[in-house]
DNA sequence: TATGAATGAGCGTTCATTCAT
DNA sequence: GATGAATGAACGCTCATTCAT
């Protein structure tokens, strides 16, 4: 049954956006997954493999969460806006994927080619900012230039907010998502 | 003599960003500083404690980078312009640095006390944004999210051109500042 | 049906002498015996007992082998000369046994009341050594040390046979013979 | 010092000769030999390799023991007698490494290149085989066959003996010697 | 003051065995 | 009867820290 490794895999989200890799053994995972240390293995070859399968799962459920309902069909600033504000709510409700997805990214269990290989996910995203590039709607730059500018931004700034650093209110985010738009266009 | 307590520091910079914390125990921390394992703790407390000071020392040398020769008598877009360039140029030149710092802030020994603690080194950046506010050069955002707009693009374009996912020449760089500035600016 | 408990003696013989008893888990066992990893435990009560009842059919076949057609009509000499060259030749056609055999002798499972318990299945050997020494054809030895100076020399020679450290063919098993016979007539 | 190393080596003979290797732990290795866990692996890199350096050991002395006084100088047959009577009383003598030695070359640990590497150490004892197959005193046979035939043997009927199969008292042994002389003499 | 050998708690992982299906 | 998922004790090994020198 599936139910089991995805306890462990919830567990794992859990405790290691709580605790950090340092403080994440697996026999406690194990505990707070409700199996036994063994267990784990039936699912997982080792616990780097566990991790990566969370950082594919994290970046899957984010790809799809921020692309679900995504029309093409609107005007460039309005698809704009409401990829932003999906990924600003994403990073909001899913606070222990982000917190996960940042400790993962500047960890030694962070392999580049994997973070290429889930790119594709977002290529409507790509594809949005070719397209606007063309159209002369969108400042002519490198696509990884125009997404620091944007995608994490809203990453910052959702932490932040998680922090108490910031309060993001429907306000204030709004108005950061104009100033990303005012940072990139044309 | 504090040219030990220095090569301490100098060794566990060099290990941690090329390592990563798992990777970088004790021991082989005293073989690359060049002084016995037991002598690391008549500088420090503790490993916790080291990467501490660690981060502090960083922070300094972050700032001081920054604010070297900065003057407020220039134009307040000048002003911003040579923040932003010398932020950058320092994230370039000193990727241990900045490598250590990302992976220290989303690790378990990060303590949110010693960040806010080493803001007050970067004083005259807030000063800078205030008055843009108040003189309706800035948009009136909270400072957070100001910094988030800037600085925090400048570190990950500045990681993106050290991993080779971005080529930052010296028009692309301040094609990246300007965009940084439309965001922020009224 | 015995024929499972059959496949799980030869899988386990095969896994044993091809990898040790370190290197031979159940889990795997139960791959290549086919079965079910609790199927084991319904022939065998432990891996223990697996490994003694996998003892007592290889010491079975063994003397069954070495003794098949063994004939008391025959001259002394002659009846030592086959039950030698059968002894030769079974370690030679059946290394996983002997290899087996060998690490059982030598490993922490090995109960000396078991190796007792199967010596009667070499009655017949016990009884050749026996008259002769009581026709003065062979030296009035103890018979432990006249099996060491046959029996065992057969093994050693046949382990170095099967390792490629010597090259047993017809001519020099023969001779080998003769030289155990030397060893141990009058 | 090298009393731990020392110390770590004579554990691990008793422990192992008298449980094996499934039953020779890390952590009761330590606590038998005096010291703690971790310490092990300042002189050992592994397990493996300090069972490797056991079996070196062990092979070291054995070797130097039975050649120690051997002279080149006395008749064949006496040259004969004295190694295989230095050979028995060690096995005798120093039960644990004649019991370690059977375990590791019949176990997953043992390779065989290492055996070679230490066929060195006996070079006296096959120059005396050669020589005396040249001058017509040892039959014309394979040399490891002559040391099945004499060195095997002496192996063989020491283990019984110290498990109590076989009482080799003086005159029994040297009628064992006798027996092997026959074996191999022209 | 400086050392590095020694420590042992705690890690990731394996595997003989059990038991619900 | 047969299964194989689940278990958790026990393993080999690491490393932050101590302390005799």
């Amino acid at each position: 049954m599936e139910t089991k490794r995805k306890a462990i895999l919830d567990a794992a989200l859990g405790l290691i956006s709580r605790r950090g890799f340092h403080a994440a053994p697996m026999s406690l995972l194990a505990r707070e997954a409700g199996v036994g240390a063994g267990t784990i293995y039936r699912y997982f070859k080792s616990k780097d493999e566990l991790i990566e399968e969370l950082y594919k799962f994290a970046m899957l459920d984010l790809s799809r969460s921020i692309l679900a309902a995504y029309s093409e069909d609107l005007a460039p600033k309005e698809r704009f806006r409401r990829l932003w504000l999906k990924a600003c709510r994403y990073c909001i409700e899913n606070p222990k994927k982000i917190v996960f997805l940042e400790q993962y990214e500047n960890s030694p269990y962070f392999r580049k080619s994997l973070e290429e290989e889930h790119y594709r996910y977002f290529q409507p995203v790509f594809d949005f900012f070719e397209h606007a590039i063309e159209e002369d709607i969108v400042k002519d730059l490198p696509m990884e230039m125009l997404l620091s500018l944007s995608w994490e931004v809203t990453v910052c700034l959702a932490k932040k907010h998680l922090t108490g650093k910031l309060a993001l209110d429907e306000r204030l985010t709004e108005a950061a998502m104009e100033a990303c738009w005012d940072a990139i266009k044309r």
